[in-house]
DNA sequence: TATGAATGAGTCTTCATTCAT
DNA sequence: TATGAATGAAGACTCATTCAT
């Protein structure tokens, strides 16, 4: 692996040092998502992050100042840099907003909600008190995006003339407490109760809680209703 | 049921140092609930309790085995003692479902959700990784019982003809979600956030919830609602 | 020792673990005067200094706050403290003022130059970057006091005549400079060079510095001379 | 000696990177110098002196084997190379010798003790616990021949007949103690105290301290003293 | 020669819990 | 019952030094 072709110029950053440089920070990273989702964010040390991305303890250091910081990156790339792709699929989406609604939370559950990142709400809120910058954080690069995004697919239900003129920003909430909540259930309840969880499918869970949202929205409720009946 | 009226009991307090002896536990556990919802459960020393109660540290323990004992007999004096007197009050409402709905959630409300009882909750969620017992316990003592009551609700609507025959687990959820997250957010990010938290009603947002929902549930959806009455 | 006669009252903070609560601080202090002296501040460990008193670590931070704040105890109790009495002595002195002068410095001597507490100028002076409020305190409580005390007896001696009306600021820095030195060539030179440092004993340069101080050099400096000749 | 214009050495170095092999160790002399003065020897990390070197943190250790050699070698290229020069100076003087007191310590502060140079006292001082063979090192070759110099100068005024035949060794300490003085004090008091510092001028007192040393305290010195002239 | 990524030893402080009184 | 002095485990972060390139 480290004897690449030396032809071209004769200090390329190939080594396997240099790679190691830019692919660190992702691995540390990785590391950090799941060991904090596994075991929580401070009951897990920062020596065993390093010792799961296989570095020493120092060099997690090297590339984040603290904990805190690390904690931090992990919320931007695993949840507030999939806004941008978010919003460019909603611009291009065809189809009703109630489709819409469904897609995206489809979507969301099998990005996010499915995945350890999903994990992330419930440890940004467990470590509220400690690290309240983190949560501040987390509430203007994720929760208000969020917030955001499903309001404009409310509006555009409003002004298709698919809902009602309901106040949008508790609509959203509505969606929002579902999304943390499952998320959180999955990670406290299912987490500690094990097997007998079943009663309870997070996914199904969605879909019925839109189902019931939408028909709670709808412009002219009685005609749709047998689609989902 | 140990709170009644001190009439008949064999031990009749007589004297004031007798009678603190017997109220301790009840100003421990108030302490506690206090400053456990005021700063997390990790973050409150023990003998804050203490103090705050009025004893010293080692008092505390002469009662409570640990801090997490301490912890767990508030989850269980504070919230799952409720459930039976709800039961009760379930039994002899009159009127629709829908009303039923939104009494039990503005008194819920009232008496729970707004008050640091409801700070518990969130307690709980971030403590379920060091205490997974705890969330056990509280899942089998508050959410289970919860989920029944709200599912004899909503059973009750179908069984009148009020509501579709929708799936009452899911629908049950779909409330408990609201539920979960109102407590969640006052105590995350409205401590965090600060004054511009204004932007979301808790009450009015449960209410709002209530609303999508019903309307979603509506057998005969069209002619009942007056939207925003 | 713990079966005192129990004859008076039956809560007489007589018992062993009383007694230790206000002797420890100073067995602390003690302990970490020595400590400090024999290693360097940083190089102590709080360990090390409750091993020393005979207490585990944590009994340590139930006296002190931390490691700095124990080192601030240390400088008061050992050097600040003593100004009082100094102060009470100079006014009771009676004889000329250059009596004054080397008894003073040879009491001081005796008291602090001489003994463990005469290494703490050394290690404020180590420490000062990395504990400015150290400095600053040592400079405000011993530092400040010292020349003060230094002046009072420089001015007395003007006063009567005894001495010529030289800038008493500056010369209190020529009697500073050389306790200074002293207690920090004890500490450095000689603690490293061991053995020929035998070559410069302490009291009998602070006698001739004395001597040079009031007399100076000069060849043919009057009658006063031939009495320190 | 080895600082002489690149005239006649073996080694004429002709390309700038050739140039610059050479000019290495002192710029990272130079470097260290300054950093350790301005932060302390324990507080500068071994990185920051290659930075302001302009080279890279594995070069420093190319040129010095450890962090300590550094300091030595800073020390010796500092401080200890400067006695011959002086020594030089010594023996072309002329005028008495309080003048050639006056005029040493004066040269003496503008070459030294006012310059980073100064600084590297206290440095030695604050770092002789941990490093005891620094201590050793600046005893021999700066202290020694320090003392030494001075000895010669107030042999010289004894055996002109300008001085009393006091004991040298003691009086040199008392000059020396006043130097130490002043280079401790501007690194310590001053680098804490800040603006109000200036109740304190080190020349000055330098020169006051000569004084005293010269002439004495007494009130009745006889003819010689024009007190401040 | 020069680089800079990687290493890993070392320490203060908190706080639940105990137990002598 | 009540006290409060004492215990001791546990973990983040720095930085001199190395060595692969």
């Amino acid at each position: 692996m480290s004897n690449l072709p030396s032809i071209s110029t004769d200090r390329v950053p190939t080594a396997r040092r240099e790679r190691r440089k830019e692919a660190r920070p992702g691995e540390l990273i990785q590391a950090a998502l799941d060991l904090f989702v596994e075991k929580g964010f401070s009951a897990t040390r920062s020596e065993e992050v390093a010792a799961r991305a296989g570095v020493s303890k120092g060099t997690l250091f090297l590339y984040f100042q603290t904990k805190e910081d690390l904690f931090r990156e992990v919320i931007r790339t695993r949840l507030a840099d999939h806004f941008l792709a978010w919003e460019q699929e909603f611009e291009v989406f065809q189809g009703s907003t109630e489709d819409m609604l469904r897609t995206g939370l489809h979507t969301w559950w099998d990005r996010i909600g499915n995945t350890p990142a999903g994990g992330l709400t419930k440890l940004v809120l467990s470590e509220s008190h400690h690290f309240p910058e983190i949560a501040s954080y987390y509430q203007s690069s994720v929760v208000q995006p969020g917030r955001a995004l499903l309001a404009r697919i409310l509006m555009r239900g409003i002004e298709r003339g698919e809902f009602r003129a309901v106040d949008v920003p508790q609509a959203v909430m509505s969606l929002v407490s579902a999304m943390v909540f499952v998320m959180t259930w999955r990670h406290t309840i299912v987490a500690c109760s094990g097997p007998h969880a079943t009663d309870f499918d997070p996914l199904s869970f969605l879909m019925s809680h839109v189902d019931l949202i939408v028909h709670g929205l709808q412009a002219h409720p009685s005609r749709s209703a047998p689609l989902h009946g």
